[in-house]
RNA sequence: GCCCCUGUAGCUCAGUCCGGACAGAGCAGAUGACUUCUAAUCAUCAGGUCGCAGGUUCGAAUCCUGCCGGGGGCGCCA
């Protein structure tokens, strides 16, 4: 939150507290006044239910109470408070002046796309967000889309934030899936049939046939899919820091050390010819295997020692954030079963389950791919739609949403597609201030523009909008939640396309007072836009 | 049977974590608006028992309990 906006709520807050104590209120201890942004625009721009709250335990009238403080508020006002009042069963509601808004275009206009809206809340943090993960014996699929859409905006709000970000990728190149691949691809390659369990799909046939004779089908058929894989997640713009090798893992004794140390909090022991780890003790519901009676590891051994490393690298107060499929829930106990055991806080690995996403085309559902003879490619879906639209799409909802993403409408340059929407608001808005550099409007500096000429009912929009985007930001990061900005995006470019249609900027009849002046708010609307869609991994075009 | 997600307008979804003011958008529907910066737009109208039933509260879409519907998961696969 820039100086500015923290000011605004502070001295509220703080106005609110003295009313409350001049009024011969008792606070509780760590008594914080309600502020939030009223609902509807009538109550106001800030509103506070600190009176409802109080009422009670000060045996008041909560309405009578409200028009107490209400009345004290309006004697001590700040410049910036155009008025107080007392609505419905006793909040109390201010109506801020322009001026405010005023200055939350100045603040945009100088921080820029580069700052305008950063928060504070990570202090440096370090934390690690793993996602897509995928093993690396085929090509990504559409599910994998979500979570990489999702993996890097989380990681891009929480750079916003002030977190010291690290996106990593698992690779699972080793185990059961790996030698089926293997196999597979070995088969094929000499006319044989899959073997049983193996992977089926075209891509196994093209892949086998541009495999030399004398390659390891293992290593590299995995140097094949993990360079698939990074090229279509690159094509969407999802670059990892770190590409983090389950085999490596296993080769450096990681394994060893872990099984040492679970066997050192007695969290492991034998049954059955196999080692398991007492997971149930730990909130798991059952047992689970870390060494098969065959002698192999499960999955879940290298991934504890995965884990384990992972913590040591962001440190005593770094988190993990893991991204993982609908399918993978269940598999969510039995990792935090593993850090309790080993003694970890299990509130510093936060797992976000994504939900499965319908696709359709036109209202058709699509489900199998020719290519993989499975699921749909996440190639195609970038083929298909655009990298941009591809990413909004995928966090239009909320994760906890199992949606629907149809590929025809997302991919429809049309005015019902809601990223072409947001997108053309920033083109419109760059469009005009091209316009008036083509004119030749000389710009002055900002001091020099008198913003108060910003007074129209689409220019005070904007600029409430826009007041509020460092506070969607910062709930949007904590809250791990991508689809808040997406919302407000929706929103604040509704109010840009409606100042574009009410609002001329430049041409022969608007003063030219005002054309600067609306030059600094639509240059402030464009800040907000790229901010918005930067933080999505969304691209902002200047003209389309 | 157990676990996770979910049920809000005809459709797709915000809002639920952290309880408040007549429940918000978009699309679809109806009706309008451009001699000027991209009509790829804007405006107005219409549309809802917030799955159901209890409970807590001054106040519940939001919290608690129970039921019903939808999706996903319950391997010595990953």
């Amino acid at each position: 939150m820039s100086q500015f906006m923290a000011d605004i709520r502070i001295s509220l807050a703080d106005a609110l507290r003295a009313a409350l104590i001049a009024a011969g209120i008792d606070l509780p201890a760590g008594f914080q006044a309600g502020l939030e942004r009223p609902a509807r625009r009538e109550h106001g721009d800030w509103s506070s239910n600190a009176a409802l709250a109080v009422a009670k335990g000060a045996g008041r009238n909560p309405r009578e109470l409200a028009s107490e403080l209400a009345a004290r508020l309006e004697e001590h006002r700040s410049e910036h408070v155009a008025e107080v009042s007392v609505a419905g069963p006793g909040f109390i509601n201010f109506r801020l002046a322009p001026s405010w808004l005023h200055g939350v275009v100045a603040d945009a206009v100088a921080a820029g796309v580069q700052g305008y809206g950063r928060q504070s809340l990570g202090g440096g943090r370090t934390v690690i967000v793993e996602f897509v993960s995928a093993n690396p014996t085929g090509p990504v699929h559409a599910g994998h889309g979500r979570g990489a859409a999702y993996g890097d905006a989380v990681a891009r709000l929480l750079a916003w934030c002030g977190y010291d970000v690290h996106r990593e990728f698992y690779i699972n190149d080793r185990g059961t899936q790996m030698d089926l691949y293997a196999a597979s691809l070995a088969a094929v390659s000499v006319g044989q049939p899959v073997p049983e369990g193996g992977y089926n799909g075209q891509y196994i046939v093209d892949w086998s046939a541009e495999m030399p004779g004398e390659a390891d089908p293992r290593q590299w058929g995995r140097e094949r899919a993990l360079a698939d894989q990074r090229e279509v997640l690159g094509s969407m713009a999802v670059e990892f820091d770190t590409w983090f090798s389950e085999q490596a893992l296993v080769d450096s004794g990681a394994i060893d050390d872990t099984l040492a140390a679970l066997d050192a909090v007695g969290a492991s022991y034998e049954s059955n010819g196999a080692l398991w780890l007492h997971s149930s003790d730990h909130g798991d519901d059952k047992d689970r295997v870390l060494v098969k009676s065959d002698g192999e590891y499960t999955y879940l051994l290298p991934d504890i020692a995965y884990h384990r490393d992972k913590l040591d690298r962001v440190g005593p107060q770094g988190l993990l954030i893991n991204v993982w499929g609908a399918d993978h829930h269940g598999y969510v106990a039995r990792m935090k079963a593993a850090m309790a055991a080993l003694g970890c806080d299990p509130d510093r690995l936060e797992v976000v389950v994504t939900q499965l996403v319908r696709l359709e085309r036109d209202g058709e559902e699509v489900r199998l791919s020719k290519r993989t003879g499975d699921l749909i490619e996440l190639r195609d879906v970038v083929d298909e739609v655009g990298a941009d639209a591809t990413r909004f799409t995928y966090l239009l909802q909320s994760m906890d949403t199992a949606p629907t993403f149809d590929l025809a409408m997302a991919a429809a340059q049309v005015m019902d597609n809601p990223v072409f929407y947001v997108q053309m608001a920033h083109a419109r808005v760059c469009s005009i201030a091209a316009r008036a550099r083509a004119d030749g409007v000389v710009r002055p500096s900002i001091q020099q523009v008198d913003l108060g000429l910003l007074v129209h009912e689409r220019e005070l929009e904007i600029m409430r909008q826009l007041s509020m985007l460092g506070e969607v930001i910062a709930a949007a990061a904590s809250e791990r939640a991508p689809h808040r900005v997406t919302a407000w995006l929706r929103d604040f470019a509704a109010a840009v396309h409606g100042f574009y249609h009410d609002c001329y900027v430049v041409g022969s009849g608007i003063p030219p007072d005002l054309t600067q002046a609306r030059l600094v708010l639509i240059d402030a609307a464009r800040v907000g836009l790229a901010v918005g869609l930067g933080t999505l991994g969304v691209s902002a075009p200047e003209a389309m």
